[in-house]
DNA sequence: CGGTTAATTGAACGCATTCAACACGAGTGG
DNA sequence: CCACTCGTGTTGAATGCGTTCAATTAACCG
């Protein structure tokens, strides 16, 4: 578990911002932060799941990212937030004003941890790219499975949005998440405990389908 | 023209590169630099175009970006390229060491354009995956167009990079591209003096069709 | 228990793909 | 100048995947 933030956080954002950071508690649906606001602010998740999104002007929603326990966000290429921010189930998210950190830390630091914070966003969201353009349904849901089962290794795993949060990061509908989840419980490649919560059975067969 | 590099450029990474870079030459389809490769230079467009790309285990090919005259490229999240970049068509090219940057203008300086040059090319990466998710056929090359010439206002514009480059960038066949494209000319939005230029008739037209 | 929301399932449709044939342009050599 | 070729782009017909719309079922919570 440290080491796993440790790895994420080689220049000590997240440290910096979950020592520094003010606990705030936000409930299911709760905004943390809107969309267009100006960036202020850095957040840390201590618990729970974030989702950050944004409506386009016909209407259709696209989620940016999930972040989990541990994990930074706030962080945008602009002066303004492109995309809301929030809690997908009763969380915990340590909340510190921009200023407070670059005062903390020095310039020098502070902007070598957001560049580096940066850049995670880039993986990520050129990660999301490949997906995004070149991936059938099943291969979709596949790798969505193996991203969320990657953090816990073994055992149950837990699912912690719903089959519309799904369907809007993967560019799908919702019932195609759905259709995909009972065809891959059906070949035994997954098995679900419950709506949200899973278990990998055949990892060498989950990851041919996520290709 | 300058205008425009400023705007783009509010670190200077741009103008460092493109005066202490050492300046070559591509032919078409030449790489500038290999997939999986170190990252140690910094490139900037001269002349021509430039596209970076991937391709993935299973033989797809991913388009990351186009980069056009003044555009800085080899930034990446990583110590070593997740993309290849190849010149379109006969190109110049900008090159010099990351080292020869850091030392030339500081680490403070440096950082703050690595950061600042980071951010675009998310900036562009989260466009790109809002096109990708949820756009339809039409919308998807309607939004490319329109991209295009609004680097250049009104006339005719260059479309420097062949079908399948289009097809690959927009997550789409180069049967599909080259329908819509035939499609767009058909309700007169657009225009094709040559396979490879172009003038936008209708912009609200366009505007509405890329949604 | 109902009442409500979320998720699943079914059937028909439509868009993009696939596979195949054809057109076009540039370059080459007769 | 024409014939030939090769690469690139266009067009056609059929298929298939994901969507759409609608109905049903399951989960959650009082």
């Amino acid at each position: 578990m440290t080491l796993l933030v440790e790895v994420r956080d080689p220049c000590g954002l997240a440290e910096v911002v979950g020592r520094l950071g003010v606990p705030m508690q936000f409930s299911r649906d709760e905004e943390i932060h809107g969309q267009d606001e100006p960036v202020a602010r850095l957040f840390r998740v201590v618990r729970g799941v974030v989702r950050t999104s944004r409506v386009t002007i016909d209407g259709r929603r696209q989620i940016g990212e999930f972040y989990y326990a541990g994990d930074v966000f706030g962080l945008e290429p602009g002066p303004l937030h492109r995309f809301a921010a929030e809690a997908l189930s009763d969380s915990e998210v340590a909340v510190v004003k921009r200023s407070a950190v670059l005062q903390a830390v020095g310039e020098a630091a502070f902007n070598a941890a957001i560049l580096d914070a940066t850049r995670r966003e880039l993986d990520m969201a050129q990660a999301h790219l490949l997906v995004l353009g070149r991936k059938s349904a099943v291969q979709r849901v596949a790798s969505f499975l193996m991203g969320l089962a990657g953090r816990r290794a073994a055992g149950a795993v837990d699912l912690p949005m719903g089959r519309q949060d799904m369907a809007d990061y993967l560019g799908l509908t919702i019932e195609t998440v759905s259709r995909t989840l009972t065809q891959l419980q059906g070949d035994r490649v997954v098995e679900f405990a419950s709506l949200r919560r899973f278990q990998v059975r055949e990892w060498p067969a989950l990851e041919a389908l996520a290709a």
